[in-house]
DNA sequence: ATTTTTGATTTGTGATCACACTTGCGTTGA
DNA sequence: TCAACGCAAGTGTGATCACAAATCAAAAAT
């Protein structure tokens, strides 16, 4: 009985190996939309068939028509009565909502992380500031996508440090209900004269790295307002004129 | 052209008829899974098949596994990595975190809803509290689900009031991850000799009727520890033995 | 006696079909 | 000319089937 050599000989192996992992197609969809509807591909009233989106992601309606209906639970789409599924449309109560839930919820998320982030945590996303400037140095024009992943990645390196399971997916949920919204004030923004992101970034990591929870929130709810913010004057004006 | 007539003839109808609805069976799936999860018919870490409910229910697969599919991405239920679902167990991490996360936001809420009460929406709830004290004087001792029904409508017809069409889909996905916890302890509590309920119920109406919203916001947490508190306790002293 | 293997059953996933409802457009009627 | 009707294309929902993976139990091997 060689049992323990056997045993010996499947943990090397297992070290070498990087599991494949078996993602199903329907998580794919999931993911897929996930993405689109954060980065703002989606605009706000937009129809969305489950027929059109299988054939443009070239699989059957089944998965598509799962992923439907877990994005209409987590109200990143909305469900009309006429039974067909869209994104839901901007309005002002909605923006000062989605506002106040996320200063709510991820305030309290960062204001936990900041207890709780080491120095090798503060590293990490000091990097990405070092990588912010680096981008807005070579001043790419088209490189508005990344500009939006790399915020994102920002903001949820440390939202994953504050060590909550509940938290984290609410934070999640937040941003598909605000990201069509956002995408929008983005575009705007970048035609008049742009705001230093990066500056409200240092802010914050500036809080993290003297475990200033208190501060870390405070500068939080600056960065994630100005959108907001942005977004609420033009939608007023709009209905001035409108 | 006696279009004024038949329009006024239309309005009739419509005045007594009341609409049938469409509502389909996916969404009396997830309903009845939603229900039996905030009651807490099901066991932490108990497994669902799809088949299984499927049967129970008297429906095909489909409705079922669009329900789960939903029900996972709000955390209600979790994905095994063998695909496989099952209610998430109880770990201590998890109970404070949920304690945490529905302190911060039904806090939040009731804060809200302080300033939004009038008078007519003060004596619904203030007439819940006299339907509590009935139904204790009864004291019927299967009546535990009612209890919890009657309790759930106390809270949620607060929260309603709140005005924040996000803040309150993030509270039921609250209730049902804590639902399954929630009635372990409810168990537990009916055989220990059991707290006044109701007394806390009445100082979160008096906090409401004065417009007190910090006060509301104290005497809902204090109200919603309990059971954590109690769980938490029972926890603790198991693993200690086991 | 313990472990491994084999085979049968169960389970989730995806595809396809049938049906009912909605929508849009062209025709018919006043 | 315009509203009402009717037909056709499109869409969501539910049922059923095929298939692969997991689970479990009995049999075989060590």
């Amino acid at each position: 009985m060689q049992k323990a050599a056997i045993e010996r000989n499947n943990e090397t192996i297992a070290a070498q190996l990087t599991p494949v992992g078996r993602e199903t197609v329907q998580d794919r969809v999931y993911s897929e939309l996930r993405r689109a509807l954060i980065g703002g591909l989606f605009e706000p009233s937009q129809v969305l068939t489950i027929r059109g989106l299988a054939d443009a992601l070239v699989t059957s309606t089944m998965p598509v028509r799962e992923a439907l209906g877990r994005l209409i639970t987590e109200k990143a789409l909305e469900a009309l009565p006429n039974r067909s599924v869209r994104v839901p449309p901007i309005t002002l109560e909605r923006i000062d909502d989605l506002l106040r839930a996320r200063s709510l919820i991820e305030g309290e998320a960062i204001a936990l992380a900041a207890t709780r982030m080491g120095p090798r945590q503060i590293a990490t996303i000091e990097a990405m500031l070092g990588e912010w400037d680096e981008m807005r140095a070579l001043k790419h024009k088209k490189d508005i996508d990344r500009e939006a992943t790399l915020n994102q990645s920002f903001h949820f390196e440390i939202y994953r440090c504050c060590g909550s399971a509940v938290l984290i997916p609410m934070i999640e949920s937040l941003w598909l209900q605000s990201g069509p919204c956002i995408r929008v004030a983005i575009y705007a923004f970048s035609e008049a004269g742009e705001v230093d992101t990066a500056h409200y970034h240092r802010r914050i990591v500036a809080a993290l790295a003297r475990q200033d929870a208190q501060g870390a929130r405070e500068a939080l709810v600056a960065d994630i307002s100005r959108p907001f913010a942005f977004l609420r004057d033009k939608l007023q004006s709009a209905a001035a004129k409108g």
